[in-house]
DNA sequence: AATGAATGAGCCTTCATTCAT
DNA sequence: AATGAATGAAGGCTCATTCAT
């Protein structure tokens, strides 16, 4: 997790600037001037702080992967109940913050990014195995069977993900509620449908 | 060199080429120019017969919701039985024939570009209707709660979309096989949760 | 004097296309095809009767000054007057038929190309001696001093083209009546100024 | 090789290589590298200063109209009485430094252009409307008749620039001489016709 | 630290033109 | 006679990137 804070606050705008440049356009064709301007200073600055626009996109997907991380993170601590736990993964998941209409759409954006880009791939793996990890350390709690553990590991992730994709496509902007409600009750259904593993 | 009535085939061959080129690169970014070469023609050819990049985009975006429709339009020919009609449901969204990477990144990419593109979007509305539409027709067999069976239809259109965007992004390409089993297991949780209704 | 009315129909057409479109744009920067459609005909069809885009031009605007030639000659037929023949000059010049809006761009259009066009210059050329040669033969039998008639021609002339291209820029279109009748007056003046010569 | 505070030279670079270009082709179909490269830069510095072809034109048309007006206004300048008044027109508007074959060419196609042009159209006319308020007014003080007084301006008008678009299109280049000559003894006819007015 | 100057590369698109049918 | 097929060339414009100041 890089510590954003202790970089310039240049930085900082410029990779609010890309989130919000990226997150208006749902596309990553949008020029660095934009994003510059956007956040005040002229592209040559911004290629001067990040050496390039792949650099600029990485480390705004950085930032908005170690947000998450985060939140899940704080979210955890001091909860040992799996069911409190994997709540707490929901919560942070679709946390307010996070799932607003424009950061969705750029979430979307750098998801789809990783396809091509190396680096972007290389970022969502750790964040995405952080996030299985955790959803299997607690089921693991709640079903005997490992490989049960693993599948609804498996079965959760990817709904958060659809939740997620959904609702970013939706008009009207994403419903933090109703897309929690949706997972938390896959999550119950699992656990109902096996009750003695 | 020009042959003569060749349209609807040339159509095709660029609708194709567009489609490998989009799903290999996994971005909208790719030249025309590009396209057009991989179909064996010059780009000119290309815009003479799509009149745009956007009308290329888009037909090639029609071309596979089209193929998708069909699937599931005959494989839910003359079956009634809901478990039955899910089940043909999974097996046409996860098609051996489409379930492919470079194909599962095209779409990935055009369902991107519905966040910014009306035309697309509204093609993308289209087919999501009618897949939520099977799904709650389906289940309202199963559930006698008609909310209960929307809500079920909205999870399970959730997880299918999920398990499609995260085996786009696997290394090793999507396991269809897989990614069925994990939606019929949600599917199959469903039920089970909910006994009665 | 090119005998149009001995090429096939569909070189008239063609020709009438290219008017109809360069006075509606102003320019000749208008394509083939579109002339052709207008005629209603393909570009490869009108490649085919004129060859090229320059000959589509020149023919047209050969077209244009025939048209005038011809006016000018059948409105000075059996007058020897110089004032009635001076008079039959203006109405030519500025006859009913084309001086219309339109038709009158076309002009300007032409006119300018024949700064950079040699075919065109050529053309210009022609008409524009024949026209001086008609005003030259009228004022000298005004005016015995042959350099007085001499000067008097070209002034004319200069002020026909230059109410023909005021008029051509004028959103309300150009007024005949009015244009006449600026040259009319100017041609009294010259013959008002220098009574004895 | 970047030159600090150079826009506005840039700028007038940019200008000045337009007005040779446009001149010497006779057209407005050149390319904006063309021009660029004239000036000695890339096409996109030009784009960069102007933001797109048209405005490069307009830019150039507004400057040659500037110039032009600067010329009358100087000219006319402590001049009371009308002919001389008239005679400062003129000499403006044939003045030495604009009476050059490819300036005339370039006034021609800037002429041309207004027609489809409506910023093109909106520049002459404000041009168009300063040189007529100039004859009207001096001759008001010719002619008692204001309505003799409108005709005889707009005449004049009309001459010059006959006279300019003759002169624009003769090989051996414009005679400014002959040019003035033409038009001060169009003037000189006006009032002698009228003596009385 | 910060920016305007500057450009090469590339893209979308149009067009005049040719050719086989 | 007539046209769709086909393309090379060119044009306007954008952009990531570099550089001097």
């Amino acid at each position: 997790m890089p510590r954003i804070g202790a970089e310039p606050a240049r930085r900082r705008e410029l990779i609010n600037a890309a989130l919000q440049v990226i997150g208006e356009s749902g596309t990553l064709e949008v020029s660095v001037k934009k994003i510059a301007n956007k956040a005040g200073m002229s592209s040559a600055l911004a290629f001067h702080y990040f050496g390039g626009k792949n650099q600029i996109v990485t480390e705004t997907m950085r930032f908005l992967l170690s947000e998450l991380t985060e939140n899940m993170r704080s979210g955890l601590i001091g909860k040992s109940d799996p069911h409190q736990r994997l709540e707490a993964i929901l919560e942070a998941s679709f946390c307010a913050s996070q799932f607003k209409r424009k950061t969705v759409a750029a979430w979307l954006v750098f998801y789809v990014h990783a396809y091509s880009s190396k680096s972007a791939a290389r970022l969502l793996n750790i964040y995405s195995r952080r996030l299985e990890s955790n959803l299997v350390h607690a089921y693991r709690q709640i079903f005997t069977n490992p490989s049960r553990a693993k599948k609804a590991a498996e079965s959760t992730a990817s709904i958060i993900d659809g939740v997620f994709i959904r609702h970013a496509l939706r008009k009207s902007g994403p419903d933090r509620i109703e897309a929690i409600e949706i997972c938390r009750s896959h999550i119950a259904a699992q656990v109902a449908a096996s009750p003695t593993n």
